[in-house]
DNA sequence: AGTTATACTCGGACGC
DNA sequence: TGCGTCCGAGTATAAC
């Protein structure tokens, strides 16, 4: 499942090679993969250069000038130069460019999505105008978090998934932040002390740093645009560890429900209540 | 207003 | 072999 990190990937691979080629054509496959704002029209997209590739929070922004090519791969959603043979009627669309390269989104689920905008009113049509802080922004402090988690109440995963609060994170690197910071999934943010919201934003920022080091965890779908497999999955805590033995305690890694997600933990290392020290 | 629950997207995996 | 049911990430919408 792209996250953070696994977009940030994909974002980085795209900036080295697709930047300065230009867009000879863009086929629908699947319509329902394509969204087209009202603003512009698919052969708007024809002899525009790519200026730029960036991210905001799971979203893939190509930049044009005047128009954006948006991408959210959801759960299944890939992004790549090649689409090996049995995974061929599972291509939505593709990006064909003047050099006869093509890039193919393919999606098992159909789930992801493909956005063709002006750059006027590209974040409100994709819904990044929704989106929150970005885990690596300069504004994204210990003391931030405490301002977000400020009058809000609920469990800390749930909190955590919430992307109009912070943008990127999904269900793995949630897992992942709440077994770093030793806290329980389904903790009460309410009760978060001033030193335990200063962990919980260093683990946030850390889970996500170590993601984007080891170019994406790999465990369902995802690859980079070649084909490459990220490593971070080697280097997973809790999440799909269940019964296996935690790497700090050896604690049989437990399996519940948290925010309506599968959701990993340890129930020696993540406390679910917080002590007074 | 903010939180929680449910529905929706879709096709693969699983069980009978 | 076939069919029905469940599952999942993220989001939208409804309900509380």
């Amino acid at each position: 499942m792209p996250e953070l990190p696994e977009v940030e990937t994909i974002v980085r691979e795209l900036n080295q090679s697709v930047t300065g080629k230009s867009i000879e054509g863009f086929q629908v496959i699947n319509e329902s993969s394509v969204l087209i704002s009202a603003d512009t029209k698919l052969s708007e997209l024809e002899g525009q250069r790519i200026m730029s590739v960036s991210r905001r929070g799971k979203f893939i922004c190509i930049n044009l000038k005047g128009m954006k090519v948006v991408v959210h791969l959801r759960m299944t959603g890939r992004l790549t130069w090649e689409v090996e043979r049995d995974r061929r009627r599972y291509v939505r669309a593709v990006i064909i460019f003047s050099d006869r390269t093509k890039l193919y989104f393919s999606d098992v689920r159909k789930f992801g999505k493909i956005w063709i905008t002006g750059k006027n009113d590209y974040d409100k049509f994709t819904g990044i105008s929704k989106l929150g802080v970005e885990p690596f922004d300069n504004g994204f402090s210990a003391e931030n978090l405490a301002d977000l988690l400020k009058g809000r109440k609920g469990g800390l995963k749930a909190f955590l998934l919430k992307q109009d609060i912070i943008a990127g994170i999904g269900n793995i690197y949630a897992d992942e932040i709440c077994f770093d910071c030793g806290l329980h999934p389904d903790l009460r943010i309410e009760k978060l002390s001033g030193k335990k919201v200063a962990d919980l934003h260093k683990s946030i920022v850390k889970c996500l740093s170590l993601g984007i080091q080891n170019c994406g965890a790999s465990v369902s779908d995802f690859v980079g645009i070649n084909g490459n497999l990220g490593k971070q999955q080697n280097y997973l805590f809790v999440y799909g560890r269940k019964d296996d033995g935690c790497y700090l305690c050896k604690t049989p890694i437990s399996k519940c429900v948290s925010a309506g997600r599968g959701t990993h933990y340890c129930s020696k290392c993540q406390k679910l209540s917080i002590s007074m020290t």
